[in-house]
DNA sequence: ACGTCGGCTCGAATCGATTCGGCTTCTTTT
DNA sequence: AAAAGAAGCCGAATCGATTCGAGCCGACGT
């Protein structure tokens, strides 16, 4: 009543409240809440009436807002993508996480909020309304902010990441699905491998796979990849690529490949499908005939759009992770405190590997 | 001080509130909000205190909800995407367009809240706190919901929509630019021409372009698109597909190729590239050249993964899209209100059309 | 030495809804 | 018919922070 805001028509307009609709209807503010929500006992009469008024004053129902402070929840779910949405949703594994994770909390009847983890971004996951966070295929560096959501009680959730920040987390089995393959090109005969990698580290620049990088490297899938590869072939060597995209994969293979005959590799070890998709196109430009002259394997078993062949690969469950981030945070939501998981992988043999040329 | 609240270790944890972190510096709960915003005259002493006490108590900051209440904004933009985030973002279009908001409205940093339209969900646009919604690649016929949020003063825009819905809107000439098309295959000769359709309505079961389903459209760009072809072949029919997907285009085109040689059609409108480049594998499977036997057209001229063909096609802005939609949002958010826009498109000549066969 | 001007801090209202205990009425039970 | 019970509604506190006007105190000007 002080001031104007009795003549409030001086904004735009005034969304009328729960408390304007109540007194219009005759009732309280209690009352038409339990109205409207019919949590409460209402008589039919009396909700008839505050739904008239709401009806009549054009309210909307009651704020999300004022409703998410009272709860306590947003009914959001933060995630934390590793670049910008144009670029991270190339990423058909990204996708499918994210998609089985949305799947998930929409149980809850949670959305989710995209965030990019990007540092000049504006929106960061630390002014955002969320009630969980999942990091997925990050690099957890980002540690300042992340202790901070934790000082928040805000409940986390990575895929595939550190095992010891204090973070749920989910994953897969990246060494031993790399074992798988590895194995089956030494059993086929091959000697002479090399590696493809995901990007190791924050700043993703394409090149060799040497040991500084390895060193400084921050993302533990790509590490648990290249474990997965030595354990098979100790020394195994490689390229670094700058993403899971086939351009990717081109390059570095037309790098690793474009040698004299007896330096090439006659396998090469790709870390996701679409890299592999990339070795391919490589190889055909090169006039390398796969299976015959070089075996190539990816990882994911995705469907690579535009690829004919069979890929030999293993195959992961990427929507699988991401539902099971989702049950972990709708758990953890409910005050539970949810197992870590890490999902098997499954060889899946194609027609792009073979026997070693002799 | 009522009942347990005090001992309000009784929960998990008692967040500490400004409050808390106020009272234990010693000052008003006031200047402890001027020192974290830094918004008001605060003594660099007074700051410091509070930031220890902050510190001491492990406070977050302050808590994203309740600044939301209280600032009447969330920061967060809802997205009204089609189907589930597996399939929509299998569409190369939609997440250009969703870079591209993203990108805009990452200026007022604001982020994006991922809302699957599908009726069965649990999230529902109206009772989410989004600060405005962006309707992409949606029909329309969710009104009820609609005027919820315009009850609620909450800005909307939509990307290819009905124009007389109430809602700002973006579009591209979709006309205009199949008419292109069109036109450069009339004057290549051809004349027996059919199109195959994105979906038309909202359940988007695959099948012939009938009159009845026409006429019951809700997917006004598929209706323009279909219309600038008419423009050109007046009886011009075809198959109306699931989806904007390649192996809905193959499909279609299997049935619409898999005829008499007197009856096929020489040429083909697909009303995308994915369907496109459906069409050129259907036409490899039944033994078709293209462009000697068959003439393919697409739309929306974005780099189909796998296809080495350079594809006829018209180019859209699918980000510059979203971008308008983005800056769109943060103008109306500011007060303003912003002029619809609609997007020229490019013709993008390539190797899938030529002189229809004699 | 007094009035005034700034700089800093505090109180209190506010954002919009939810919820719990208590109070009134009306109905049922013995 | 009195006691007990139930149904329906209201008051007031609460969620956690922001913000505006007012107040206090030291410093400066004359």
């Amino acid at each position: 009543m002080n001031r104007d805001r009795a003549a409030s028509g001086d904004r735009t307009e005034a969304r009328p409240t729960l408390a304007a609709v109540a007194s219009r209807a005759g009732v309280s503010p209690s009352t038409a809440s339990l109205a409207f929500s019919g949590h409460g006992p209402v008589s039919d009469d009396t909700r008839a009436k505050v739904l008239a008024a709401a009806a009549e004053l054009g309210y909307g129902g009651p704020d999300p807002l004022a409703q998410s402070l009272r709860r306590g929840r947003s009914g959001i779910i933060g995630a934390l993508i590793p670049a910008r949405i144009g670029v991270s949703f190339r990423d058909p594994v990204l996708i499918q996480t994210l998609d089985g994770l949305a799947e998930e909390i929409s149980a809850i009847g949670a959305g989710l909020l995209l965030i990019p983890d990007v540092s000049d971004g504006q929106l960061s996951v630390k002014d955002a309304p969320v009630d969980a966070v999942v990091l997925v295929g990050c690099n957890v560096d980002t540690i300042s902010t992340l202790d901070l959501l934790r000082r928040r009680n805000i409940p986390m959730v990575q895929i595939e990441g550190e095992e010891d920040a204090a973070v749920h987390t989910i994953g897969v089995d990246n060494r031993g699905g790399v074992r798988l393959l590895a194995e089956h090109l030494r059993e086929l005969g091959h000697t002479r491998a090399a590696i493809i990698t995901l990007p190791i580290d924050r700043d993703s620049t394409p090149g060799p796979l040497t040991a500084e990088r390895e060193a400084a490297a921050t993302v533990r899938a790509t590490l648990e990849r290249i474990a997965g590869a030595r354990s098979v072939f100790p020394g195994i060597g490689g390229r670094i690529a700058s993403g899971s995209r086939s351009d990717a994969g081109r390059e570095a293979a037309l790098v690793l490949l474009d040698v004299p005959p007896a330096d090439r590799p006659t396998a090469i070890l790709a870390q996701s499908d679409l890299l592999a998709a990339g070795v391919l196109a490589a190889a055909e430009e090169l006039g390398l005939r796969v299976p015959e002259d070089l075996s190539v394997v990816g990882f994911d078993g995705i469907r690579v759009e535009g690829l004919e062949r069979s890929l030999t690969t293993v195959w992961q469950p990427s929507q699988g992770k991401g539902a099971a981030a989702g049950r972990a945070i709708v758990e953890m939501l409910a005050g539970g405190s949810p197992e870590p998981v890490t999902f098997d992988v499954r060889f899946q043999p194609g027609d792009t590997t073979g026997p070693a040329p002799s």
